[in-house]
DNA sequence: CTGTATCCTCATAGATACTG
DNA sequence: CAGTATCTATGAGGATACAG
């Protein structure tokens, strides 16, 4: 809270910023008061978003080339297409995936990554990339966890 | 796939990488054959978590110092003692949450994060920067999308 | 104070059938 | 092919009561 911080650096790195971990919890705290487990708050939104079933794995199935309705499904074999109709139209009204009919016979929809779209994964890789890191250790911990008393 | 990449660099650095999406497209068509959507990929199960209703808001509980049982449940305040105990519990049993049971009349417990518990808030904490510079477009998206025909 | 046990409800996803 | 409509079932999570 009070240690000295060397102004000195340039403010878009993190030469002497505080730990991750403080950072998200002042974030927070500021945001606390109005809207933090509203269901307004945009963070909750997006992590629903990001925790649900399906939307990553769309998202995944979209980010080498755009696909067709069928070639996403058979991309991820046990969605629904209830489900995958749904998920795609999520991310379409999000604005993170763009839709194209084609009015062919019969007809095609190619659905395809937008430029808010790509943005996604770069957070993304970071987590699965931790996720890597550390399962390891989860599963060590886990281990030893149901092993104990 | 068959782009020339210059190896001079160091390969820690992401100089010539592939853009990110293009990164994790990779990284889960080398693992789809074996277990993208079984229940043991590692990157699902936290990704579950990580949506989850209440494990976020715990962790970032903690983040600032440890605290007691009660002291979380007051910091959120519309989860149940019930929800609070299963997902401490969780993330207990997961290594990111440390317990400590002191034995004072009454009993008071202490829950503060692990070492492992800290280091999620790194890719955590770029999520949330990627919603904080997106949610202004998602929004417009949102709005564009409804009012449509 | 720090939980667990039990019951109950409501939302979400799967299955199935149908349409442009 | 690319969806929608309808129905049902499962399970996460709330409420409440109780316990160490």
């Amino acid at each position: 809270m009070d240690r000295k911080r060397s102004k000195a650096m340039s403010d878009m790195e993190q030469a002497d910023a505080p730990p991750y971990h403080l950072q998200l919890a002042r974030m927070f705290a500021e945001r606390r008061k109005a809207d933090l487990d509203a269901p307004l708050c945009p963070v909750r939104d997006v992590l629903d978003r990001v925790g649900d079933k399906w939307t990553m794995l769309v998202l995944i199935a979209l980010a080498e080339r755009p696909r067709r309705f069928s070639e996403v499904n058979r991309t991820i074999p046990d969605i629904s297409k209830r489900m995958l109709s749904q998920t795609l139209r999520t991310l379409e009204r999000d604005g993170l995936v763009l839709r194209s009919v084609f009015p062919t016979n019969p007809p095609s929809v190619e659905y395809r990554l937008s430029e808010l779209g790509r943005t996604v994964f770069e957070p993304l890789t970071m987590l699965v990339r931790w996720v890597e890191r550390s399962h390891d250790a989860i599963g060590t911990a886990r281990k030893q966890y149901d092993t104990s008393p």
